[in-house]
DNA sequence: GCGGGCCTCACAAACGATTGCAACCAGCAT
DNA sequence: ATGCTGGTTGCAATCGTTTGTGAGGCCCGC
């Protein structure tokens, strides 16, 4: 690691001693303000067991505890009632746009239920998946929010055996064994194919992301069907998968779409990242976009409109899916074996037109 | 460092069933099963205190709980060690996607170390920022890594009094209390200014992040004295703050600029969003980048270089940054009183060169 | 042969909250 | 007046681990 260190200074000596300060108020103290037994003041403090005491004991431990500032011990607490309040957003790279809004909109969700998030990064590798799992329901994790999950899955068959609250989001598995959150994928092709129509386009093609994740899979599906529903023509290589969800595998799946004699006068994208690749190899080869090939992608992730041209793209909710799959989840954390489950969610989507699409040219 | 295996896992199943999780194996199982009292069964799985009892004992302990399956209770024996083994990184923005690959460094060390990482997003609010912090500290959490600093920051004092173990990273506080991991932001404006006199630019604006932040501050600074360093002119409305670190920040100081009877030929953004208000005050107002304007930014967000055209930007080692603040954590948290301790690392930058600087014109 | 100093290990007291159980009290009906 | 009921509250056990203290055995030197 390459780190200049211009200049070492000592922190400044604080006053108040370490001791003083990491003796926090306990229970105990609020109680004895309050003039009553810790126990009740536990169930004063707690809603589910709140109208086991009088309104006015129960006033008056809670304006104990707010003037002592007393925050109960979530280890005693954890040990007692066996539940961590911790739930884990698992995502293949944080660093991937799609993810972060997913991320924050569980976490406001959960966070206001009082559950505390933690985030792990499996970059992209089943084995790093299923160790930091491992680790987290070892460390009493609730439950788990599932973003790397692959069409099939047996670490999360393993995991919907065992009965660990978790849900899926963005990306299901065959099984479909857990509870799933994304957006209505099909509905998003068909509304780019529907676009492409009204500007006149009929041989559209398709760059599909790879076919082991369900968003691969499921956007294929939905181009085919769009495609047959316009009684648009299909034909050799139309349709073409991706080696990964990336700029290179677009690249590269472009190249091949480009040089084999193709006619077509539109391309969807299986998501954004593969259509950079498409408008870098548009480039290479002079073909103008719009003018001579359209062009629409998937996921809109920021900054796609700040491109010239601006990509039109499909947009998900990701927020929204995010603060689903935490309420799911904290449902299913709280399920008894009597509760009925809602198995997936579809959350509409979004065509946001730019400047990459164009009517066809004759 | 943590010395004890959180992550025992049953050595044929990879998951525990549920119904064995909840019944799950404890020390006293294990110092049954190998003949022992649960307290010497507790030193023989603990390295710091393996040595207090016998390599034999301590290797039929070690059997015994590879058998069954032993996982430590993390919440019992954070009661009792008051040490929960979570650190929480405080984020104002996940979203921002300067932050993501901080995140990532960071995860990677602490995880490699045995401790979890949660993650807080404070929205940009002091509030929110202080609620969390107290909620996390209240959970137990050993150490916070700080993105979130203000110039003027009476959260963070209070946490340097409390002896609460936290590091700053990227953003740092006047008063220089917690250690702090930043990039060298005075060479890279320095290399920024460099450049641009090397294509012969003299006149040269700067459009500054807000004050309240050590970031808007040192680079202003930064600013002033390569300009002083170099001879070259300075002029009334040279340096002009925007009002946040956002595009439209930047669209509103680049639009007085440009309004202003300006006669520079050349910008530097405190960073690269507000360097995108600038490319789109500079596009309504028909002036060419870089023929008419070169302009810098700074921070190298993903796909700047995808703009058209691309931008030339100070990157930071991002993921570096994240490394160290978690690793100088570390050290902080197992620190005595008498460790002696690094207040200031700042790791190199670079300049990154693209499309939107060129030669000043005449 | 005996006392002193290891090396091991067992014992039990914490850590701070939750919760089943029992006690208490007031009010009411008998 | 007595007994019962129902609403409040106190008591104490409990969660699973760590750790200070002391007991017992062993070896060694005197």
């Amino acid at each position: 690691m390459l780190h200049n260190r211009l200049w070492c200074v000592r922190p400044k000596q604080s006053l108040v001693p370490y001791a003083d300060v990491m003796q926090r108020v306990k229970l105990t103290d609020v109680a004895r303000a309050a003039g009553v037994h810790p126990g009740t003041a536990s169930r004063a403090l707690n809603p589910p067991t709140r109208d086991q005491v009088s309104r006015e004991t129960s006033r008056r431990v809670a304006r104990a505890a707010e003037r002592l500032g007393y925050v109960p011990n979530a280890a005693a607490r954890g040990l007692r009632t066996a539940r961590s309040y911790i739930v884990a957003m698992v995502v293949p790279d944080v660093t991937n746009p799609l993810f972060p809004p997913m991320v924050r909109g569980a976490e406001q969700v959960l966070s206001k239920a009082g559950y505390t998030l933690v985030l792990t990064d499996t970059d992209n590798e089943a084995a790093t998946e299923r160790r930091q799992i491992e680790l987290l329901r070892a460390r009493g994790t609730d439950g788990f929010i599932v973003a790397t999950a692959r069409w099939k899955d047996p670490l999360l068959d393993e995991m919907a055996d065992a009965r660990i609250p978790a849900v899926l989001v963005n990306r299901n598995t065959s099984s479909a064994r857990l509870p799933y959150i994304g957006g209505d994928e099909r509905t998003g092709i068909a509304l780019a194919v529907d676009h492409l129509v009204r500007l006149r386009h009929r041989r559209i093609s398709y760059l599909a992301g790879p076919q082991d994740t369900s968003t691969g899979r499921e956007r294929a599906a939905a181009f085919h069907q769009a495609i047959r529903n316009h009684g648009l023509p299909t034909y050799r290589g139309q349709v073409r998968v991706c080696r990964a969800y990336t700029e290179a595998g677009g690249a590269v799946a472009a190249h091949t779409l480009i040089t084999s004699g193709h006619d077509c006068t539109a391309i969807i994208a299986g998501n954004d990242l593969i259509a950079f690749g498409v408008l870098s190899e548009l480039a290479k080869a002079g073909i103008s976009c719009p003018g001579h090939m359209s062009l629409i992608g998937f996921n809109d992730l920021p900054m796609v409109d700040k491109l010239t041209p601006p990509l039109t793209t499909v947009r998900l909710p990701l927020p929204d899916m995010g603060r689903l799959a935490a309420h799911v989840l904290l449902t299913e954390i709280d399920a008894t074996a009597a509760t009925e489950r809602v198995a997936q969610s579809l959350l509409g989507v979004e065509l946001v037109i730019r400047g990459t699409t164009g009517p066809a040219v004759p």
